[in-house]
DNA sequence: ACCTGAACACCGTTCAAGT
DNA sequence: ACCTGAACACCGTTCAAGT
């Protein structure tokens, strides 16, 4: 169903492809070597030659669902006018929409964030993302060790609320809603929960910078 | 080997000391029902009598891990001189000390900090977590809503930080420590940059208050 | 280059029945 | 109140062999 429709054989992107549509379509728990095998009519045994196992499958899901970005969302773009060491102005705001286009990129895939979290835990996957948030902080004029640690503090954030975001989704999706039984962490407008908590680490940093 | 030397039963106290008991000693992936169950000398199915499934094991788990507080850490008492509403000028170290203590009660216990993440994420587990940084907070006289926004922006950047943090120290305790291939969330201070996290996000506390 | 067939060593959970 | 025995419906992974 994923690839070549009828032909036999399928690629390493086949596989990717296939194992998307299954998370996308019943969920993380759902995405079994046994079930993505049975969508592209195939044996379980044969997954083992486009991927070593499972972890490093969901590692190129992981790196996929971060690559995905929504039309026109570039966070400013890579080298402007002040590339070249000077601070900018205007960082703040590109850190934000970075922020902003991970959350999309996230919301786009069910699971998304628990897939990139759970990748990024055990260390495998690209190191893109960091790297460009690293890189937006580092506009202005942060060092090199305060710009990565800001950029981690942030992606924490972002994969801490998205996940607990997506968690809450299914939940409602199901059938448990009764009234009142939210969660502390539940919260009514999760975009302005969202927006609030990336202000709080990009406002320490202006503090910090303010500070010298 | 958990609470009754060598009687026969044993109470859901018993269950969840034998499971933390393999939680620390092996790790989250080794902590199965079938394995709780033969460390009692119990059969698996004898867990169920005690605990519906076992993510309410989980739970119980997450909130005994979380009341590990490592002795005289008391982040501040819950209602000192200004308890009372007013303005505390010393809030933001409250606040510093409870995410320390937190980090070290997940720190406790191997893989601590998934456990409480993942029971968090699905809305278990007792909000005392989230309610102690909110109160923090709202010392600094910030709004209930805002607290509770920073609370759990709190929360996840403690999670995020130390559950990376765990899985680096048994990725570490394993073989596989090739030389330089560390990846981008790697922290050679894990301290430092946990405090770093933490001051941002007071940080970001303090700059909005005093834009009033 | 890509897949089958068969097996290995596991899982969580249910449920009737026992004491 | 607490547990056994047996089953159900699954997992991820390996490996010799096929085309």
């Amino acid at each position: 169903m994923a690839g070549n429709e009828t032909g036999r054989r399928h690629s390493r992107d086949d596989v990717a492809e296939a194992a998307l549509r299954i998370l996308d379509d019943l969920g993380l728990p759902d995405l079994t070597m046994r079930r993505l095998a049975a969508s592209l009519d195939v044996q379980p045994s044969a997954l083992y030659w486009h991927f070593p196992n499972k972890q490093t499958l969901l590692a190129e899901l992981a790196d996929r669902i971060v690559a995905t970005r929504p039309e026109g969302s570039a966070a400013g773009k890579d080298a402007g006018p002040e590339a070249a060491g000077g601070a900018d102005t205007d960082w703040a705001d590109s850190v934000r929409s970075e922020a902003a286009a991970l959350r999309d990129a996230l919301l786009a895939y069910r699971d998304g964030a628990e897939v990139v979290s759970s990748t990024l835990a055990l260390g495998l996957g690209s190191p893109e993302t960091v790297d460009r948030f690293a890189r937006a902080v580092a506009r202005g004029g942060f060092d090199a060790e305060t710009s990565r640690r800001a950029a981690t503090a942030l992606l924490h954030f972002v994969l801490g609320h998205v996940s607990h975001e997506q968690q809450r989704l299914q939940y409602d999706s199901l059938g448990v809603l009764a009234t009142g039984d939210s969660s502390p962490l539940d919260e009514d407008d999760p975009a302005a929960a969202f927006a609030f908590g990336v202000d709080l680490l990009v406002g320490g940093l202006e503090l910090s910078r303010s500070r010298r």
